[in-house]
This record gives C-alpha cells, structure tokens and sequence, in this order.
DNA sequence: GGCAAGGGTGAGCGGGCGCTTAGTGCGCCC
DNA sequence: GGGCGCACTAAGCGCCCGCTCACCCTTGCC
C-alpha cells in the first residue's frame, strides 16, 4: 500500500521511500546525529548504536558515512525544491503564493529542524561530485523564489530594485530559523511561518503589504 | 611601532590583542582552518601546519584545541557587540541607526567571512561552560537591535507588531551572509550591507522606507 | 531436510587523532 | 661568559576512528 501523504510542516515519515527497514532506520539515526553533533563529531558507532544494530551493520546498507550524508542531502534538498515548486504554481497573486511560498519553506525548516540542519549546514562536508549534484538542486529553489518575485515586479505587485539580491535574502531568512528556531521555545513553526511570510512581502514592498496583519 | 586601527569591513588585523606572535599565528591559522572545514574536521596538526610549526608548540599557547575555538568565538563575539553597540549609540534616528548597525553588521560577516563562520557557526562544539559564556554574549547581541527597534516603535518611526521577532529576523538575515557570501562573487560587502539595510528597513516598516534608494 | 541467499554480528585492522614528554637551541641577565 | 628560562621540536603514547572479514542465524524454495 501507498504511504499517505503527510500533513505539511511536520516531518512525520518523509523517509517512506528509503526502502529496506533497516536502511531507514540508519538513516533516521543519521539525521538525528548529524544535526545534533555535526557530520564530522558523528562516529558510525554512533549512527548504528542509535539504530539499535551493531557498527558492521551500517556497511551492509551503505558503503560509506558519507553516502549516509549524501541520501539525506539529496532527498532533504528534494523536498524543498518540492515545497517551493508547489507554492510557486499555485494559484493567486503573486503575493500570495510568496507568502505561501516563504510560510511551508519556513516551516518545513522549523519543524523538521533536524532534517534542515542537515541539508543546509553540511553541504561542505560531501565529496566534489556528491557536492555538484546538491548545488544543482539549490539553484533550482533559487529559481523557484526568483520567479515569484520577478513575476511580482513585472506585474506592478512588488517593488524590488534587486531581484537577485532581495532573493537570495528571502531565501537566506528561510533558511536561517534551521540554525536558531528550538522546539522549545515561545513559538510554533506556523507562528514564525506567518511572521516571515509578512517580513518578506514588506521586503519585496508589496502592495497593502501587513495590511491584513493589523 | 603601534599598529594601526585598520579601516571598516575588512579583518586585516582585528587579533592584535592576542600577544605573543606565535600565539597570534596559532589563532589565525585556526581560524582559517576551522571556517574553511570546521572545528571537528580540523586536526592541531593541520593548525600547527598552516602557522608554520610544529604540531606540539601549539600547547606551548593554548591549553587544549577547544581553547582556540573559545578565544576565537570570544573575541568574535566581543566585536559583534562592539559594531551594534556603536551603531546603536550614534547620533540619529532610529532609522538611520538601524540601516547602520545591519549595513556595519552585514559588511562585517561578508568581508571576515572566515572569522564569522566560526563565530556563528561552530558555537555547539563547545563545552557547556564556554558555551554559556558565549550566549551571554549572544543576548547583548539580540539587546542592541531590539533596542533600537523599540525605540522606533515607541517615536512612530517603525511600525512592527512582533517586535522580538523581527529583531530575530534582522539577526538571522545579516548572520545568514556568512553562510552564502562568497569573497570571488559578484557582489562587495558594502553593496551587500547597503541592500540588507534597505530591506530591513521595508522589514520595520520605516517612514519613507527605501525612498532614498529609488 | 538440504541448501543458497542475504541481513546481521564480534572481533579487529591500519591509521590518524589529541596531546605529552624529553631534549634542544637561543637570548638575556648578572 | 656561564647559567637559567623559555619557545620550540622530534618522537611517540594511547585511544578511537572508518571500515573489513570470517562467521552465524533466519527465511524460502525444491
């Protein structure tokens, strides 16, 4: 049977399509020590301990750590180009669908925190190719952010001198809450979601922008 | 012969404070290291290397290899401080005091980039101790900006309804530069702090926001 | 029941790590 | 000008890393 869908924001089994059980289950504990320690303080005992198996087990799965690292990056950086692909051919205004755009970007990096850190901090560790292949995707999501905010300007809703600039700013703020947000703290990814997709339409001097925040 | 203050943005020689040379060497060289791979993946050899000796005079200056990274994040923090604080106590408005501390802010992470990758970003591999210290220092940090925001909340200059969120926003989107800028890209340091200060600006909702840009 | 396949384990290899120690060269003070 | 102190080095210790290998269970097919 199909693995539903999840509901957005959460991180609840993005990983259904790591097929062996044990190969998922090292992946998941991957994760988990990469955002918590860093690709490099991570042994591979570690990795294989969390998954409750021994460290020779890793290698059956996985030729080396940093395949490991290599999966999680490719499929983390995948779901965000989805998440932005999906908000940018929606339907509405270009506001809204940058709205929409910055608040699943942003809560997707707030909720599954762990799975961000990874994917946006750890790139410096992957070898030359592996390396390559995750800049393409990245400039992919850059893509997907310019185009609203070109398409912004081009139809009168947005005011930006500097599209590329205020782009990768948009992008930079997104990305950001992985370093800082806590699970912990006062707010909700969907506060912080609402707040930054607000920031961001004052950013790009949309028309009414905050008009329906106060 | 005193050296001299060296001119804004750049890090020509911002460890004049740590005194004997080699020691200085040692730091500098541990900086370069530790943003180029970070902290983990660095060895004391590589550190001993790049300063031109050998890997056993580096315990000669420093304690331990997390020592390095504790002065260095230290004395990064301390200067952080210093740019907001004085942008944040110069003459004028809340506007103009803002567009400062983020243009000074900004030039700072993208002109030391090596210096503030390590500062921002290797703050986990700290002990608890140091660690504290350097949160402490964090908080001044976040108190600066959000000063200077509610002061223009309070004069009507700003119109922000999250003020510590913003403030939040602010941070992260000037932090973030150290993440993406690179020294070979089309962009200098001051056009990069000249457009982020715009856009904070349109972020606070500041009178006359980016007027003086178009 | 026999047997092949493959996920899993225990033990351990070679190597590089952070750090130490014994010794060396050199400048400075009396 | 002899001795002391200190910055520095060569060598290496003990440890733990990523990864391997020989072997062991379980499962499924004839």
């Amino acid at each position: 049977m199909s693995t539903a869908e999840e509901t957005a924001g959460g991180e609840a089994q993005p990983w259904g399509e790591v097929t062996p059980d044990a190969a998922r289950r090292l992946l998941l504990a991957a994760v988990e020590a990469f955002a918590e320690r860093g690709y490099h303080a991570t042994t591979t005992r570690d990795i294989a301990g969390r998954a409750g198996m021994s460290p020779a087990a890793l290698y059956i799965h996985y030729k080396t750590k940093e395949e490991l690292l290599h999966r999680i990056s490719r499929i983390g950086h995948e779901k965000a180009v989805e998440i932005l692909r999906t908000a940018a051919r929606a339907e509405g205004g270009p506001a809204e669908r940058l709205a929409d755009a910055v608040s699943s970007f942003v809560r997707w990096h707030a909720g599954g925190r762990t799975t961000a850190r990874v994917v946006q901090y750890e790139l410096d560790s992957l070898g030359p190719d592996a390396r390559a292949e995750i800049l393409a995707l990245r400039r992919q999501v850059d893509a997907e952010v310019r185009g609203i905010i070109e398409e912004g300007v081009r139809s009168g809703d947005f005011d930006v001198v500097d599209v590329q600039g205020t782009t990768v700013a948009v992008l930079s703020l997104c990305i950001d809450v992985a370093r800082w947000f806590n699970v912990d703290g006062p707010r909700t990814p969907e506060e912080v979601g609402a707040l930054y997709a607000d920031l961001v339409l004052r950013m790009v001097g949309a028309r009414a922008a905050g008009a329906a925040q106060r």
